[in-house]
DNA sequence: ACCTAGTAGCTTGTCTGACAAAAATACAGA
DNA sequence: TCTGTATTTTTGTCAGACAAGCTACTAGGT
């Protein structure tokens, strides 16, 4: 009652009432309030009993919502203490693009965390490949070569590239964020391969770029691998058209 | 009876026993089978109730269990039809360390990914800050400085200061990846600011780091900001004793 | 023989009620 | 005022039931 959810009241069946599953909309609203810090860190959630009663959902419902909040990271929760909302909620993880869709902004945003990542895994594949990591690198590459040669899908042979570079890094974290980011990207991805992206000449642009990557970390050398991997990632923005990212200010032409 | 779980009879009662939530273990349980394959992706789960028996717990275990699984995209489920693991288990959400702690390997490995995003962070943050964001990393510089003059904790403060200079991107992504970031390895940056790190000179040495790369993004140098976050990423690295970090294969003393 | 429509069974989603375990609170006594 | 013990509150778990939606099989029509 007396608990920091009064403006709820008269929206609580309204606000869980159509689409989807009830425990994603309870998530949804309680996510909301611990974001928009109506509900701030350290603060008690109410009783499960009684979000059940203002959502008009049954308790399974709450506990099931509580559930993925405390995996997020939002709320922790003791048995006989109640649900608390957490320090720093919503670190435990890291997610882009919660439920809908990217807007043209968000792609560019996530592009310059992209190249960031990229840049770094690239040198770092130069430094360390092994035997191994460039044969599936090049295998990957030659999965490419024969997609654009028989004018098929190669988006897939294009995800294994990257992931074959992230695995040369023979960093464990880097590598899962390399694919977390690339498995967020595969739909915008698409476009490149479709007929259109093949008259435009999409892909054989990026597979010189790939080349010149693919060659860089082969002979092992980490500057011009991050080159080339920036340069890459600046390229494949351009055609994908979010916008210029990560543009470095000129430097007077003079590096290296 | 007849899906692909048939190890697990034996053990099941063993392996939710002891610790903690009993969903936790159904999550960990499951988790480990599809992260082995023993559940490959597409495949079906055994039901809800298959598993409450084999693992001796209720079907609302199962279920919070299987939400949990769920919202970090190991598996879908669909009603009426099923729990499927997902095509790309794992791949919904970015998390480290995953319950247990970080040995010193991992450490090494997150400071690779910490240093390539924070390197990328500062010469966007040169690029694009405004005089509100210049002020928050100079408030946080200046608390800083306070602590080490007074000789209380300013770990708080160093937290301030890579957030500020992550706000200074105007990238959300990228800004929340540094929080995220930090958050993990707020624990470990304590050492630098105990009895023992103070008389190391820790906190000192990362000062002047500090000034040198805010030095760098107040006067709008992308290049000297990325280089000083470098040097600060490696000298963190270095005063935490978690080995050295990203070393760039000399290049002759030739970049610029 | 093949295709379509309906039906029956199974599985997840939700509801209800109950008890156990742990924590917070109130209270009595020193 | 402090301490130790009941009482109450709250989460964690269990059990059973029904609704909603999917799958697969069956029966009927062509």
């Amino acid at each position: 009652m007396g608990l920091p959810m009064q403006t709820a009241d008269a929206l609580a069946i309204r606000e869980v009432d159509r689409p989807g599953r009830l425990s994603d909309q309870l998530v949804a609203a309680l996510r909301a309030r611990i974001e928009s810090a109506e509900l701030a860190p350290g603060a008690r959630l109410p009783t499960e009993q009684a979000l059940g009663e203002r959502f008009a959902v049954s308790r399974a419902v709450v506990r099931e919502a509580i559930a993925r909040l405390k995996a997020d990271g939002y709320v922790e929760t003791r048995q006989g203490a109640g649900a608390l909302v957490a320090a720093r909620p919503g670190l435990a993880s890291f997610r882009i693009g919660a439920g809908g869709r990217l807007d043209a902004g968000a792609l560019a945003q996530i592009f310059e965390l992209r190249a960031a990542v990229e840049t770094a895994a690239a040198r770092l594949a130069a430094e360390r490949r092994t035997r191994g990591d460039l044969a599936a690198i090049r295998a990957a590459l030659g999965r490419m070569a024969n997609a654009i040669d028989e004018g098929h899908d190669g988006a897939a042979a294009d995800d294994a590239f990257h992931r074959a570079i992230a695995t040369a890094t023979h960093n464990g974290y880097m590598q899962r964020f390399v694919e977390f980011l690339g498995y967020h990207f595969s739909e915008s991805r698409r476009p490149s391969w479709t007929e259109d992206g093949r008259r435009a000449g999409r892909p054989q642009a990026a597979q010189r770029e790939h080349e010149r990557l693919c060659a860089a970390i082969v002979r092992g050398d980490p500057a011009a691998a991050a080159r080339a991997a920036e340069d890459h990632l600046r390229g494949s923005a351009t055609r994908l058209g979010v916008g210029p990212v990560a543009r470095r200010t000129s430097k007077g032409g003079g590096e290296r």
